[in-house]
DNA sequence: CCAAAAAATATTGGATACAATATTTATTAT
DNA sequence: ATAATAAATATTGTATCCAATATTTTTTGG
């Protein structure tokens, strides 16, 4: 078979990690699905080395399982991992926004309001994921805190294997979802942070509520 | 006939992970150094591929860097560092054991008081980190919450980093820590969940200070 | 025909060999 | 002698090949 997509810059191994990343995070892949190394090497046109190192990555990163001389599956989505994923963000956000008001610039700010505005104006809903997930690290950036950042991105991106399965149906909770990082933003304007703090709070309630609708209502339509 | 159950066996480089992974935290490598891979291999009696494999886990972990066509370092250890991992640690420990005590057996609580024995009774500085390490999955597995569980392993295996420094200079602290935890069991087996989670607040961050004064002493004797 | 054993096939795991890149040492021009 | 350049060396990254194990198919004994 011929190669469908083609490796860039970073190593082949980082490459292909990323590329599977965002497969399994798109659905490419049916939960419980085995992988097999020498097709994803063939359609990607390398060796099953780069792609190995690439499952032990993603192993690592709780977005595959291994087993010994079996083959990797993509673990399944459940509506416990949908609490738990929440219910952590909501105790390690408010703290992260509350620590970078502390510290936050104009130029911080300014970075917010441009990349809501461009979200606002994203149709691509891929895109929309990419630009919301830049957004978060931009507000939290202020408080210094690279470690919990780090945690606090395994959730978003394991949220967003959520978030994506909501988007086939509905784009109007993108727009909800922009609307509601605006109102955060200007109380941070006006100074008001404990208000901001709030809201995030709600932010995230709400995304949770919906997440958890869609996911419900998509298991219901599968049985 | 079926497996019932799968025997839980390594690859190599799951193997050789767990080694390096072990050596990082024993400090066997000093921060910034560069880990060579052919070295590790030879060392290992394996070849490169498998440690490789390895390399790529622990960076996923986040405890080393890989840097293309340069080498993998071990990251820095930090105050800041600390403090954020103790401040997730006080955020996600007590409503772990909360949600846990809902669910609570008497199993749990034997297995509990069975790993505290063997704390008591154990000399090695290793083993004892690995009781402690079990004492806490133990706990907090009827909370039912493996993502929340893995996020914490996570921290936990980062805080034995800073855990180790200190148990050269002092084995006075893990007796007192045993005693911790047997104060907390004790309220755990009385029903007084509340003073239990309080009592494990307090332990964390007693923990803490004891950690940032061995690091800030041990800072003090490197300069 | 059916179940168990054996062979065949598929797939993963690992070692060796080579290619790509970085680092170090040697060389050359001024 | 020194800075710039080129060669040599070291190290990582990847491909190919083979070994270990799992899965599937075939064979065989009842």
């Amino acid at each position: 078979m011929k190669p469908t997509q083609r490796i860039e810059r970073h190593t082949t191994a980082v490459e292909v990690a990323r590329i599977l990343r965002q497969r399994i995070l798109g659905g490419h892949y049916k939960e419980g699905e085995f992988l097999r190394q020498e097709a994803i090497a063939q359609e990607l046109g390398v060796s099953r080395i780069p792609v190995r190192e690439a499952l032990a990555i993603l192993e690592a990163e709780g977005f595959a399982q291994r087993e010994q001389y079996r083959g990797t599956v993509i673990p399944q989505l459940s509506l416990k991992e949908i609490e738990e994923i929440y219910k952590l963000r909501s105790m390690i956000e408010p703290y992260l926004l509350e620590q970078a008001l502390l510290n936050i610039t104009q130029e911080t700010i300014d970075k917010v309001q441009e990349l809501i505005e461009s979200s606002k104006n994203c149709s691509d809903l891929n895109g929309w994921g990419e630009l919301n997930f830049a957004l978060h690290k931009t507000l939290y950036k202020p408080a210094n805190m690279p470690l919990t950042m780090q945690i606090l991105d395994q959730l978003l991106v394991r949220a967003d294997r959520y978030l994506r399965m909501q988007r086939y149906l509905s784009t109007e909770i993108l727009k909800e979802s922009d609307g509601e990082h605006q109102h955060i933003l200007d109380l941070i304007k006006d100074g008001r942070h404990k208000d901001a703090v709030d809201a995030l709070r709600k932010h995230i309630a709400w995304n949770e509520d919906d997440v958890r609708q869609t996911y419900e209502s998509a298991l219901e339509g599968r049985y």
